[in-house]
RNA sequence: GUCCCCAUCGUCUAGUCGGCCUAGGACACCGCCCUUUCAAGGCGGCAACACGGGUUCGAAUCCCGUUGGGGACGCCA
């Protein structure tokens, strides 16, 4: 049998990172069993779905490259054949109509909580045969009164429920369009879904969607609900919460293979890997090494995985992801060192992709003003004779390579009789503005020539005009 | 309130059938080293089996209870 999983968001907002994680585990199990990824837009409530929101559903899967081989699959567009289903079930006795009215409801929930007792409806329309005048009817699944159900979980085990605490729940409104647990069941039924990986937040639900199962003559698919993600409050991770939208991530810079690896190993872990390629984590997922506990949710440690992932990263891999931090940030990249030279050098030395385009601004554009610290610490006249004779010296440089600078640097220093760093600091802040940058020949060779020697004259001159010397 | 789930360092986790656990790794934090800056890297430090009962020669590991946390209880999904 081919396993087949699925993830159903639905449209109502954005995709955070619990969601991505759920997606994340059903993708990793179908393709480390070689089954096939379905993916379902639940947009069964018309008030709340958007277009946007499945727009961007879409967007950050595909920048996450959690490609689906089925879908996406729409519910309103299936409405047809839920309307069938509750036909049947109404037809076999298995629902019936129910006239209590919203007020009704409310007033019989209120009496419960107030009894101290949980709130579920009492099934006083069950054998009502008559309509009732003036109520458009809702439909009600008629749920098992007595026996248990049993949750065969492939992370939580086995857990077992009364029928006697379930209710008869709504599975069309009084609109006619079907509710939640209802399509849930129809379509995991009708898409041949194997294996349902989904949010500890649904394990409640589970029974009731088995019984409907049942009901429809079929046999419900495993099931395997994932831990929930907790924000560092330690609540249920939402919009209230901290939890960014996917394409955050994006913006801020992060890579989709770390954001992936470091969702991966909320709940999950091999021995004491913490870095995983993707392939490694299709290899060595399964869903049933998953624990069962909630896990909080670590922006720091994410930061970490993404450097690490960064430091690994192949230009061609983040090619388009970099333009477009560069884009975001408003530097042009059309005049200025190769980018992929660029990204080499400066990889190891920053976390994310935004960082890194903004610590590359000085490649691009030219400095306003010197950092006042760092000119104050290295621009001073004791500086300028390393840097006039850096500057002569590459005038006459040929080769603008890493290598021949840093032998151009190190003969300065050597002829000056003065350690690289007296030399070196100085002139990474005349060129860059600030004291920090990557390697200074390093630096050199990005800037280009033509920048440096611009960048030392102007240095130089700042240097002569703040200590009063005469220039030469 | 009722039902369901969970419980190892601040956080993510390792902990195969109970003995190899004086509880390992990672992030964060603190030192030191390396060093042309910042990083990266190396070395070291801090830090946990929620509590109480059992079972057993032996329990972080099994059982029960307590406590704590989370989730669900919609004509939302």
């Amino acid at each position: 049998m081919t396993v087949r999983t699925r993830f159903a968001p639905s449209p109502t907002g954005h995709l955070h990172i619990g969601g991505v994680r759920t997606a994340l585990f059903s993708w990793l199990y179908a393709r480390h069993t070689g089954g096939r990824f379905v993916l379902r837009i639940e947009d069964t409530d018309r008030e709340r779905s958007t277009e946007e929101a499945v727009q961007v559903i879409l967007d950050g899967m595909r920048w996450l490259r959690l490609e689906h081989d089925e879908g996406p699959y729409f519910q309103t567009q299936r409405m047809d054949r839920y309307r069938e289903v509750i036909e049947r079930l109404l037809a076999e006795g298995k629902a019936y109509r129910c006239y209590c009215t919203k007020e009704e409801l409310d007033a019989l929930r209120e009496e419960q909580m107030r009894r101290r007792e949980k709130p579920r409806y009492d099934g006083r329309c069950r054998a009502r045969t008559e309509p009732r005048p003036g109520v458009e009817p809702v439909v009600r699944f008629r749920n098992p009164e007595h026996g248990t159900v049993l949750v065969d979980d492939i992370v939580r085990g086995k857990v077992v429920f009364d029928n006697a605490e379930l209710d008869d729940l709504i599975i069309a409104r009084a609109d006619g369009t079907p509710t939640y647990n209802f399509t849930v069941v129809v379509d995991d039924l009708d898409m041949g879904i194997t294996h349902v990986i989904r949010g500890d937040d649904h394990l409640n639900n589970t029974p009731r969607q088995i019984n409907i199962f049942r009901a429809l003559g079929a046999e419900p698919p495993r099931y395997a609900h994932v831990p929930m993600i907790l924000g560092a409050d330690g609540k249920k991770l939402s919009k209230r919460h901290g939890a960014l939208s996917v394409l955050q991530y994006r913006q801020e810079g992060y890579l989709p293979q770390a954001l992936l690896n470091y969702l991966v190993r909320l709940g999950w872990s091999h021995g004491d890997q913490e870095i995983f390629t993707i392939r490694e984590m299709i290899d060595l997922f399964d869903i049933a090494d998953v624990n069962p506990s909630a896990s909080t949710f670590n922006p720091d440690k994410l930061l970490w995985v993404n450097q690490q992932h960064l430091k690994m990263a192949e230009f061609e891999d983040v090619e388009e992801d970099l333009r477009f931090q560069f884009t975001r940030q408003g530097i042009d990249v059309s005049s200025g060192p190769d980018l992929r030279r660029l990204f080499d050098v400066q990889k190891a030395r920053t976390r994310t992709l935004a960082e890194l385009a903004a610590q590359s601004r000085i490649f691009f554009e030219d400095f306003a003003e010197f950092d006042a610290a760092a000119a104050k610490k290295h621009l001073r006249p004791a500086a300028l004779e390393g840097l006039r004779r850096l500057r002569a010296a590459l005038a006459g440089q040929e080769d603008w390579s890493a290598p021949s600078l840093h032998q151009v640097v190190v003969s300065v220093a050597e002829d000056l009789g003065v350690k690289l760093g007296k030399l070196a600091q100085p002139l990474r802040v005349a060129v860059t503005g600030t004291a920090v940058s990557p390697s200074i020949d390093a630096t050199l060779e990005l800037l280009g020539k033509a920048r440096t020697l611009e960048r030392l004259d102007r240095a130089i001159a700042f240097i002569e005009a703040r200590a009063d010397v005469t220039p030469r």
